[in-house]
DNA sequence: ATTCTTTAGTTTTTT
DNA sequence: ACTAAAGAAT
């Protein structure tokens, strides 16, 4: 009947034309989940049965939502805007900024992010006096996180041991600074909004009686607040709940770690009274070889829902496995294949470049960069995580709240205006016996002063100088538009002629220029152009900014940040013990369980060819590493792979050589060089601390000593007369 | 108070 | 290897 609906399996039919009820789509990778799900969306209100106004769609990433958008505006000539698309965490702050007061919010209330988050963890921990040994910051903020996304208030936290009695009173005095601050972190956000609606019988009913069509994408990655948001919103325990379209893929569930528990899936089925599954299990995406490996390798999971791809496409080309002396190899090896690739036609934008952990994407970065392939780096260091952006970010922040400690500790004495530890100490305290935010301790303590005048003058003057900044950006805003706010900003508070003195501070100079930009941009693009929504938009989708996307350029990233795409060809890097399946997820089941559905999901990303490489050994950490193959690889059958030779040849490989070559010179030249055999990199063997590797030396004869990294104890210096060393 | 130097922790994945 | 924090020197 419509044009949206032929080329359909008839599973695929199904989902996308179900009446008004509830359903559980069991999608497989590359099943055309995406396209099921935004066909429907147009398919609903092309038919009728929903305006715009009352859809609702879910995703968990901003690109995922962004695509999501484009896609529905291609099929439809309407107008999306009255249209709820977005993560939990964009929608949750949609809804609080609408209705600011009944949540208890400011107006203007900050989103930190998880730097922000644990330096204010810190801080709290040094004023309570709490040390930070026993209580690791990063152990106090997960603790506070997971009981926020199990939905848990402090007051309802239970505790049987003095521990965790200590970490629930930090959570409390957190959620107090919190409060003060007007700022609220990512899981806030979730909770906060919750709240609200379970509160507010008025908002409830509102937003029920406007989403009548609920879709949420990748559903085995919710958590458990995630989840009851979404039965709430749905008012799954009223007579007339919302039809809830929820699409997911247990095996793809990747982010156990941030608490998503696929177990979800089986609530929906229950709350919501759910009589219809589809699964799709056929593929459209890649060549048998690449499905049959996943399949073979997802099998080896317990527990799972049950599904099997198949497809319709041949077998295509095996495997490409590459087992690389080391990680210079690894890449360059990467590098040509890429080459060749390119050479045959394949665009540069549909071949992608995964790797485990961001760490990871240094080396293959410099043989990239100097074999001159372009190529963009999704994730890692985040251009609104850099330094001089969160430093600008801060004064904007000051000038739309400046009761927030937080970002008036980053900047109070940056760039420096003669306000050490000491005149902040006494700003703490002020602050403390007042009860009252540090700006306010300020403020009373030169209102206080003043009539002391003299002495004052010299002892505060930076603190003065440093208010009167403040409040005199404050006075503008308003007046001015979004980018001429930043801009004045940027030179009145000294940030750009800081930068510009600085040796390296090119760069960070064109990064706060392109801040300006990125304000102008925003103007343009958002309905609400408000500070406070620039800063949740530099909150939220830190990782969406990114400067020259526009050519053809190979993709890096993650293999999280890969799930939900699809390339022609994949290169996959680094499969090791220990890196993949990496070392702290190895111990236990769930962990190894959930590291075999993100290998499942990096093969699956690939249509036409993948490679998966490499290294026997690998610079980690400052340290050389000696890895063996990943089990993963075992996991694949044989008939699916091909090995390709790695031929040991200098000048393959002429970056590596020269590299090491420049680190022996050092060494030699300042100190006299040891009998052949102790070498750094030799593998040795002690009778009490076993296996090692040799990383420096120094002295020379009787005083020779050696440093050696032992895989059970460290590293430890040795003398070489005593400790009776074995080159293995 | 600021800047230079040394040291310790850190990195798994992300909204 | 790299960065943030602590310590020492100016």
């Amino acid at each position: 009947m419509s044009s949206l609906l032929t080329d359909l399996n008839p599973q695929q039919l199904e989902a996308i034309t179900l009446p008004h009820q509830s359903v559980l789509v069991l999608a497989g990778a590359g099943s055309g989940k995406t396209r099921v799900l935004t066909t429907r969306i147009a398919h609903l209100i092309q038919s009728g049965q929903v305006s715009p106004h009352g859809v609702l769609a879910v995703t968990f990433t901003n690109k995922a939502a962004k695509e999501m958008l484009t896609r529905i505006t291609a099929m439809l000539p309407i107008n999306t805007r009255g249209m709820w698309v977005g993560t939990f965490h964009g929608l949750c702050n949609r809804m609080l900024r609408t209705h600011c007061q009944d949540a208890g919010l400011l107006q203007t209330f900050q989103i930190l992010d998880m730097a922000d988050q644990l330096g204010m963890i810190k801080r709290i921990l040094k004023r309570l006096s709490v040390d930070d040994k026993q209580f690791p910051p990063r152990q106090v903020q997960w603790f506070i996180n997971n009981a926020k996304e199990a939905g848990l208030r402090a007051a309802y936290v239970e505790v049987d041991d003095t521990f965790s009695r200590r970490l629930l009173e930090l959570y409390q005095a957190y959620e107090q600074q919190c409060n003060r601050d007007g700022v609220v972190d990512f899981p806030e956000l979730l909770l906060r909004c919750y709240e609200l609606l379970s509160r507010n019988e008025i908002l409830r009913d509102h937003y029920r009686e406007r989403f009548h069509y609920i879709l949420v994408d990748e559903f085995q990655d919710t958590n458990r607040l995630q989840y009851k948001w979404l039965k709430l919103l749905a008012g799954a325990d009223t007579k007339t709940p919302a039809a809830v379209f929820v699409v997911g893929d247990d095996d793809q569930s990747i982010y156990a770690f941030r608490g998503a528990d696929t177990k979800n899936m089986k609530e929906f089925e229950r709350d919501f009274g759910i009589s219809k599954v589809i699964k799709l299990e056929q593929n459209y995406r890649s060549h048998g070889n690449i499905l049959e490996a996943a399949n073979a390798l997802i099998k080896n999971n317990s527990g799972r829902l049950g599904k099997n791809l198949w497809t319709d496409e041949g077998q295509g080309e095996p495997l490409r496995v590459y087992n690389a002396p080391n990680d210079y190899d690894e890449a360059s090896f990467i590098v040509d294949e890429i080459k060749a690739l390119h050479a045959e036609g394949v665009a540069l934008s549909q071949i992608a470049l995964l790797y485990r952990s961001n760490a990871q994407s240094r080396v293959l970065e410099h043989s990239l960069f100097n074999a001159s392939l372009p190529y963009r780096v999704y994730g890692g260091m985040r251009f609104f995580e850099r330094q001089e952006i969160k430093h600008a970010l801060a004064y904007l922040r000051l000038i739309a709240n400046p009761e927030d400690d937080n970002s008036l500790l980053r900047v109070i004495n940056f760039p420096t205006r003669g306000i050490g530890s000491r005149s902040l100490e006494q700003l703490q305290d002020e602050a403390r016996h007042l009860d009252s935010s540090l700006w306010a301790a300020a403020l009373h303590k030169i209102g206080g002063e003043v009539t002391i005048m003299q002495q004052t003058e010299k002892v505060q003057k930076g603190v003065v100088g440093f208010i009167q900044l403040i409040t005199t950006m404050r006075q503008d805003w308003g007046a001015l538009p979004l980018p001429q706010i930043v801009e004045q900003m940027l030179t009145q508070s000294g940030l750009i002629a800081h930068y510009s003195k600085e040796r390296e501070g090119a760069d960070r100079l064109e990064n706060l220029n392109e801040l300006i930009n990125a304000a102008t941009s925003f103007v343009h693009e958002a309905e609400d152009d408000s500070l406070a929504a620039f800063l949740a938009h530099a909150a939220l989708e830190a990782g969406e900014h990114q400067a020259g996307s526009g050519q053809d350029a190979l993709q890096l990233m993650t293999v999280h940040a890969a799930k939900g795409l699809e390339f022609h060809s994949v290169f996959l890097s680094g499969l090791e013990e220990g890196l993949f399946p990496h070392e702290n997820s190895m111990n236990d089941t769930n962990g190894l369980e959930e590291e075999r559905r993100l290998m499942y999901v990096a093969i699956t990303r690939a249509r036409r060819s993948l490679y998966l490489s490499l290294a026997q050994s690998r610079m980690l950490h400052g340290q050389t590493r000696y890895n063996i193959p990943s089990r993963f690889l075992n996991e694949i059958p044989e008939n699916c792979l091909k090995w390709l030779q790695s031929v040991p040849q200098q000048s393959m490989n002429p970056y590596h050589s020269e590299k090491n070559t420049v680190v022996k010179k050092e060494k030699f030249s300042q100190q006299s060089a040891p009998s052949s055999q102790w070498r750094i990199g030799q593998n040795v063997q002690h009778a009490k601390f076993g296996l090692g590797v040799i990383v420096n030396y120094e002295g020379s004869g009787s005083d020779a000593r050696v440093q050696v990294n032992f895989n059970r104890v460290g590293t430890k210096w040795l003398l070489l007369e005593y400790a009776k060393l074995a080159v293995v």
